[in-house]
DNA sequence: CCGCATCCGTTTCGATACTG
DNA sequence: CAGTATCGAAACGGATGCGG
């Protein structure tokens, strides 16, 4: 292939170009952050990515040090790719991406899948880093038929996200779109619970401090 | 068309891709951020680059809001492209990418074009964010036949990478690899001294310090 | 089933030539 | 200077097959 030469040029962005800067790789490391993988788990995610596709794009971020293949233990046969530590580095030019795609994502476009693992990469990734209010959300998010829980810590060293289901001050719930909207795409709380897109149980002014714990790129300058 | 549509997916890294993530894009979003530039500018930059596909590219970015097209005062005749407010929103992203990126630099390939002006967004996305030694820098930086003259400075806030000639505690001359060795390539001053890959003025421990002002990520884990 | 290789019709790219 | 037009080459998506 020697297709590691596409852009003649001393420059960091095109060397991380040609790793990262094809078709899929980027939604191949994305999922990969999640955790290690089967071939099947990519391609069962990656609807339209094709087995040749992948299995090329699996080799060649295997040529880079990025990802590594491991023999999964008896009784689970198979294989699963992993991230090595090279491939984490890149995770925080993942998440200012997801931070500047997450201005992008409104509205939810027709047959567009949804997965509570993106919407928590998106937040994560928008999370504040100044301080925010010392508060506890919990996140009920309806994606399709599953349902993805989160919490949400605010304080002065910033906003966490983080799973688990402990409880919390206050516990909202809605859908994906709902939810961005409210942190990203001008959706007023008071007009949310209004259309009774989200619901609220404990402090009854969760929902007007819940953006506040986030910062999004405004989109479209 | 409606590659809009490239990812039926509803994730924010998804859009970021759908909009930067084609061949090309980001490299002209690159050379964007150096300033503005004419369609000819970009094309004598990006070589491989045809027109058609530059076309359809500086479009893309356009109805994206991420490029705007300019039209030049005379006498002065033609069009510029340049980043919008949104455009310049994703230079994190971007030099979250060239930090990362920067770790792949070396060896410099043969036959590989070599600009100073990506040399400096390599220096720049992997100067220091805590703190480093308060000491001046002058980089005397020979790509091609042309030299590039960059100031380095060091403190208790960060490193930071500007244009300038003022003078510095220490000057460093060399090219573009060796510059790079030095902070990301495991060359050692004395070596590259030795070797008379650099030339330093002024203060003589310089060469020693001049490294711990960066932050590279390493490749290859 | 899982991980891939192969084949094939379609889309996208790259090089060159041409136009207002 | 700023693009269009054209055309062969490469990449992609979908289907199928095959060994473990």
């Amino acid at each position: 292939m020697a297709a590691g030469f596409r852009y003649p040029q001393f420059c960091a962005l095109a060397r991380a170009a040609e790793v990262v800067g094809e078709r899929w790789t980027l939604l191949i490391v994305r999922e990969l952050v999640l955790g290690p993988r089967r071939f099947s788990d990519l391609r069962e995610r990656l609807d339209g990515l094709s087995a040749s596709v992948l299995t090329e794009r699996l080799a060649r971020l295997e040529a880079g040090g990025l990802v590594a293949r491991r023999a999964l233990d008896r009784p689970a046969s198979g294989v699963v790719y992993e991230l090595t530590e090279a491939g984490r580095a890149l995770e925080p030019a993942l998440f200012a991406l997801l931070r500047w795609g997450t201005g992008l994502l409104l509205p939810l476009r027709p047959r567009e899948r949804v997965e509570g693992d993106w919407l928590r990469l998106a937040l994560t990734a928008c999370a504040r880093r100044g301080p925010s209010p010392a508060r506890t959300f919990l996140l009920r998010i309806r994606a399709g038929r599953a349902e993805v829980i989160l919490r949400v810590v605010g304080g002065p060293g910033g906003t966490a996200v983080t799973e688990g289901f402990e409880s919390a001050e206050a516990t909202l719930t809605a859908d994906p779109a709902t939810i961005l909207g409210l942190i990203a795409g001008g959706l007023s709380p008071r007009a949310a619970l209004r259309d009774r897109r989200v619901e609220v149980t404990g402090e009854t002014d969760a929902l007007e401090v819940f953006p506040t714990l986030f910062d999004v790129t405004e989109p479209r300058g």
